[in-house]
DNA sequence: ATACTTTTATAATATTTTTTAAAAGATTAT
DNA sequence: ATAATCTTTTAAAAAATATTATAAAAGTAT
């Protein structure tokens, strides 16, 4: 069983019509896998291909146990269908979402199906030797539980935060200590290839191929957690700068006057606006006597951190609401710059805050119309995510699936 | 002569093999537009067809009289190569500059020469029907004069300021007159094809294609003359967003203290940052007595406008100097922003006021060096135009030819 | 002068498509 | 309801197309 032949990027030192055929298996594969179950005349007319040829191309992918018979459509107007796609179980994919305080693992069938998920909390992110070796046994922990043969991994999908230069596999801000680079380390020890990218940039791509972004081409997906991320899709593709640097919002000046920021500027919107800010202004409040759910929740003993933040809210505590919609105030004049910018037809907020819902959505709005043009700003609609807690898990999953679909190079 | 039939893009009702081959022909024409001349064996590895079928492709489009025979090349070891190029004279294109107050004509030939070129002055932007008429009868006159065929024009390209929807043709800020929108009535009008766009993202497509951008993925060009317009290069693609108003950098929000913008907002990058402004507070300072030597160009009866202003900035004028670098800390702010958002490779500046060279980068390179976050704007190459003046003309071309070859749809 | 390269041309082979036909179901008029 | 006519899908044969392999031509390097 040929398992990996068909995603095998250069093929070096082999004819030419191998490559050609590789070409044709990739773009049938492509269509059933973004498409779901197809006819062979769907096929044909999808991937430009003669419709011997394509039926002869499924014929072979069935042979090798990569599509299955998928039974037989409904008829249009004539001879009824056969169906083919995708065997969810011919393989699988690995998704781990790395976050500053957990760890969240899943496993995919080609169906895109979560077939496992587990999540470790309080697996705080450090930039040791120990971190990457107890991550590396969480994975094989999991992989080793499943029981499912290692060759039938097609890849590892990781999401971390941070500055992160996917092209070249390499996470800047955290986990640097990694030898050749995170993706080259991880992908050694696991003896599979790992695609990697920063949190923001893989929520986006997990909305582009599942979630409120699907057929958009233009696209700004927010991560609001503690920090604020900013992953782009522009043109239909993933945004990433020439370095991988792209999406910085957090940084953006908002107030020339403001509080000094980490990054050593003044003003930057992440002063103004995230998770952490109202943690810190909550847990001030508190102190200062503020009537607040959250106070009760702190003499409980609760962590007062931006979950209890964010349970405060759902429940309706005014305090908390009120903290939310200043901060949304200044939430919304960055984004008017980005709308202003690039012109998106939809902005995706996501991360701990989206499940607040039109809680969050509605002051971002009213900012937005205090501070666009119209003109622009009215053709940008403004939604929260649905994929909400899985959305990094499904990016690495749409990450993985893009860099293996992928036509060119 | 089939001239047109290379390029039709919607070729319906017509046998498949007649696209495919349209297909090939246009890969190998694309490839010596864009790479110059070539021999079959690098066309060969170019476009990915095998040596015997780009021989006999080749030479059929000789017989059409779109290549020419371009002599032998040096060998690198071997038979020397038959070099083959397109015919400059096979087709032309028609750019147009539309400016507020002047309007530039030229004509191109295949290897991007400017056959001709014209600059009518005091040509004011109205939105009216006298102006199209004006504009058509400059643009026929030209054409009768230089006596080519009409059938050898392949297009007419177009630049105008303002909101343009590239995609339908529409310019929203000027000339919403033209029925059916601009492209759509100059077409009819000419009885030959129109690509319109707006003059920032135009200049963008000249220097990608001419300029300084060549071979580059991730670009900005801004275009710094009485406004401040922003065409972007992004994934190695020009960016318009959703609605083709992408760019509109000059309303980004800058100082929330600041003045009142013409758009309705408060302390937009405009009103802080363009020649216009630029103009307006030089003026001031000549009637306060300030000493300069436009206070001199004043007295000679010498216009007080942008192209005074750039002179006297070149002469040295030490007023007018510092106008100009207290102008570009604000538009230094305005392009870290940027920076930070999209990490991109370059930012070209362009317009008027890239005529000053050191003198205008130089104070916007300190700006960035204060405000930006060095990991991410040390990426990033601050550069002026060296096609200035003629950025909108060859831009014009390059979007014509960008169409026209584009292999999409 | 000989061996080695690169480029181009030709012939043989392989691939892909077009054409044609058959199978299977839907639609419609009687 | 049923036969006749259309559709759509699939299969197989024939034709067209493109590629690979081979050879020849025209250079360079030693």
């Amino acid at each position: 069983m040929r398992t990996q032949f068909l995603y095998e990027k250069n093929l070096t030192g082999v004819a030419n019509s191998v490559k050609r055929k590789q070409e044709q298996y990739l773009k049938i594969v492509r269509h059933l896998y973004y498409n779901g179950a197809a006819s062979i005349a769907e096929i044909v007319k999808a991937v430009k291909i003669s419709q011997p040829l394509v039926a002869s191309l499924v014929d072979d992918l069935m042979g090798y146990g990569m599509l299955l018979d998928n039974g037989i459509g409904e008829s249009i107007g004539g001879r009824r269908p056969n169906l083919f796609c995708i065997n969810p179980e011919y393989q699988y994919v690995i998704g781990v979402d790395i976050n500053l305080h957990s760890l969240n693992l899943a496993v995919f069938d080609l169906s895109n199906k979560q077939i496992h998920r587990e999540e470790i909390k309080y697996f705080d992110l450090e930039n040791s030797e120990e971190y990457l070796t107890a991550l590396l046994e969480k994975i094989e922990r999991m992989i080793s539980r499943l029981g499912i043969a290692r060759e039938k991994y097609l890849s590892v999908g990781i999401s971390i935060p941070g500055l992160v230069d996917a092209r070249h596999g390499l996470s800047h801000t955290h986990l640097s200590v990694a030898e050749n680079g995170l993706a080259q380390y991880l992908s050694e020890k696991l003896g599979m290839s790992v695609q990697l990218d920063n949190d923001a940039r893989i929520m986006a791509l997990g909305e582009k191929a599942f979630g409120k972004a699907i057929d958009k081409e233009n696209v700004l997906c927010l991560n609001l957690s503690n920090g604020i991320g900013l992953g782009m899709i522009l043109n239909g593709e993933l945004h990433s700068g020439k370095n991988g640097f792209a999406g910085e919002f957090g940084h953006i000046l908002i107030d020339p006057k403001g509080e000094l920021c980490h990054c050593g500027k003044i003003g930057c919107l992440e002063t103004l606006t995230s998770g952490k800010i109202l943690v810190r202004n909550v847990k001030k409040a508190i102190e200062n006597g503020q009537p607040t759910i959250l106070a009760q929740y702190h003499e409980e003993g609760k962590k007062i951190d931006l979950r209890a933040v964010v349970e405060a809210i759902q429940a309706g505590d005014q305090f908390a609401i009120d903290q939310l919609n200043q901060m949304c105030e200044y939430l919304g004049k960055g984004l008017v710059t980005l709308i202003h910018l690039l012109n998106p037809e939809m902005v995706i907020i996501g991360g701990k805050l989206a499940h607040t819902g039109k809680i969050v959505l509605d002051p971002v709005a009213m900012s937005m119309n205090k501070y666009a043009m119209s003109r622009i700003s009215s053709e940008t609609e403004l939604v929260c995510s649905d994929l909400l807690d899985n959305s990094a898990l499904m990016g690495t999953m749409a990450n993985v699936m893009k860099c293996v679909l992928s036509l060119d190079e």
